[in-house]
DNA sequence: CACCAGGAATGTA
DNA sequence: TACATTCATGGT
């Protein structure tokens, strides 16, 4: 199987991820937008979606669902905000060192001239940004043609036999071979991705050794 | 009550 | 390089 031939498939399944269940899907169309995906990006880590929407509804209550606030709310009233999340005390540190990141180079916007690679770099460096956390923001918040590795991912590549290569990078490799270098192509396969695997459920691990 | 959810850092061998 | 452990909440 190819990647354009599982896209189409997850395609003749579930149709236009852009109706599905968070902002990502929709693409974001304002600032605003991509700042509360780049603060979904870390709230989501190891995390409930379910929950990750309570802390982000308790920011937006706060007024805290942005960059700026973010950056210079105490750190207190931080982790009390994320709290539903989880891990809110090393999120809500995480979180901060983010923004303050983004605010230094002019916000989302102030990014717009940076080089791809550059900018994974830099955020790379970030404590508690890793691969993952560092590409949803590339992909979603800043609209670059980075594809997007997470659990989902690997699991279907594991159940499909998609390639021997689990790595991050194997796995972003075979995943855009041979597919056109866009950005709205990458946050609609990863989105399609996600929306599958959230439909058919998570098999036992046991289930999975068994292939 | 036990297990899990769109990770990442740290420590160990 | 390859695992194990830690961080923590709310849902099922």
């Amino acid at each position: 199987m190819t990647p354009r031939e599982l896209y189409r498939l997850l395609r003749s399944r579930h149709g236009r991820p852009s109706g599905q269940w968070s902002l990502w899907c929709r693409r974001p169309k304002t600032d605003a937008d991509r700042e509360q995906v780049i603060i979904e990006a870390v709230l989501t880590q190891r995390a409930n979606w379910t929950n990750v929407q309570a802390a982000v509804r308790r920011l937006a209550e706060a007024g805290a669902l942005r960059l700026e606030t973010v950056c210079r709310l105490p750190e207190a009233e931080l982790e009390h905000l994320i709290r539903p999340s989880g891990f809110y005390r090393q999120k809500a540190a995480r979180l901060r060192g983010l923004a303050c990141f983004f605010l230094e180079r002019g916000g989302v916007a102030g990014c717009r001239a940076e080089d791809t690679d550059r900018l994974r770099t830099h955020l790379l460096g970030l404590d508690g940004i890793g691969p993952e956390t560092c590409d949803d923001i590339l992909c979603y918040a800043l609209e670059r043609p980075v594809f997007v590795v997470d659990e989902y991912t690997r699991r279907l590549a594991r159940e499909l036999s998609l390639t021997d290569d689990l790595s991050y990078h194997g796995l972003q490799r075979w995943f855009t071979a041979g597919l056109r270098r866009d950005w709205r192509l990458y946050q609609d396969f990863h989105a399609l991705i996600v929306v599958d695997g959230k439909s058919r459920g998570r098999r036992t691990p046991a289930a999975e050794r068994n292939g």
